[in-house]
DNA sequence: AAGAGACACAACCGCCTTCTT
DNA sequence: CAAGAAGGCGGTTGTGTCTCT
């Protein structure tokens, strides 16, 4: 049975003999981590957690200091380009957060996966569907990603935004697939997000949709094309596009037949 | 104004893999 | 080569803040 004792802020966990806090940091935590690893570099995070004179776990500083810490950690709300390229690379890759996160310069895969729990799965309570079922795909597909894509088009102001298409290709495991062109290429493609978007779509995961999220064009025109069959009243009162996020509270309640 | 519930996000936990000795 | 340590990752929880009644 562990033991707590009171740590002001925190709380602190005795595990044989060896005190540590746990809970939210203080900026003199913040401080000596900081400095230590300015120091001494990454690495050897237990004996680093000591060093430092920090009663964290090395695991506790690792995390701080990878999530929160680091030269280029980006916060704040996700853009629209982001938003979109999240939902697409979980289309391929599902929840492996931290492959995802390779395409977010500066962005954690912690923040990208809180991004999912509480806003994609959020509407996918709100439309009374499991997150991974057929359904809450199909509708995103087929409906939240092309608005989406119309959102940041006319965000940008002009039909030149250039849109980069990747070729899907070459299956890399049971079912999904992703774009043949290297490692590297998507991630110099993914630096350029602000004005570029690297989309790429998926066809093996369903082949049976009927109406698949097709692709956009170098010109920026899109080729999109979703299924009629959803109310587009009720849906544009669901899926309120505006700056800050893709998934404001839905106006009312929609079930899918 | 205050309490309750919902929400967002920081942080921890446990399992698995990789590294080191 | 084996065993223990350390790191990586996804799932889950805790807590502060916001919103609603």
């Amino acid at each position: 049975m562990d033991v707590y004792v009171d740590g002001g802020s925190g709380r602190y966990e005795i595990k044989e003999k060896l005190q540590t806090r746990k809970g939210a940091w203080c900026e003199e935590e913040d401080s000596k981590l900081v400095d230590y690893v300015n120091n001494h570099g990454e690495g050897r995070w237990d004996s680093l957690a000591r060093s430092a004179g920090l009663h964290r776990t090395g695991k506790s500083c690792r995390f701080r200091w990878l999530n929160y810490l680091r030269p280029g950690i980006r916060r704040g709300n996700f853009s629209l380009q982001e938003q979109l390229k999240i939902l697409e690379l979980h289309f391929l890759w599902g929840n492996r957060w931290s492959k995802i996160a390779q395409y977010f310069p500066g962005r954690t895969d912690n923040e990208i996966k809180n991004y999912w729990r509480t806003r994609v799965e959020k509407q996918a309570r709100h439309l009374k569907c499991e997150v991974n079922s057929k359904q809450f795909k199909e509708t995103m597909r087929n409906v939240l990603m092309p608005r989406l894509v119309d959102q940041i088009l006319i965000s940008s102001g002009s039909s030149s935004t250039a849109i980069s298409m990747i070729e899907p290709s070459t299956v890399v495991d049971d079912h999904c697939s992703v774009a043949n062109s290297s490692h590297d290429d998507h991630q110099t493609q993914a630096h350029a997000a602000t004005s570029e978007m690297a989309v790429s779509t998926s066809t093996h995961w369903d082949e049976n949709v009927e109406s698949s999220y097709n692709w956009l064009q170098d010109d920026g025109a899109t080729t999109c094309s979703h299924s009629q069959s959803l109310d587009d009243l009720v849906l544009d009162n669901l899926w309120n596009w505006n700056d800050d996020a893709i998934f404001p509270p839905p106006a009312m309640n929609y079930v899918l037949n």
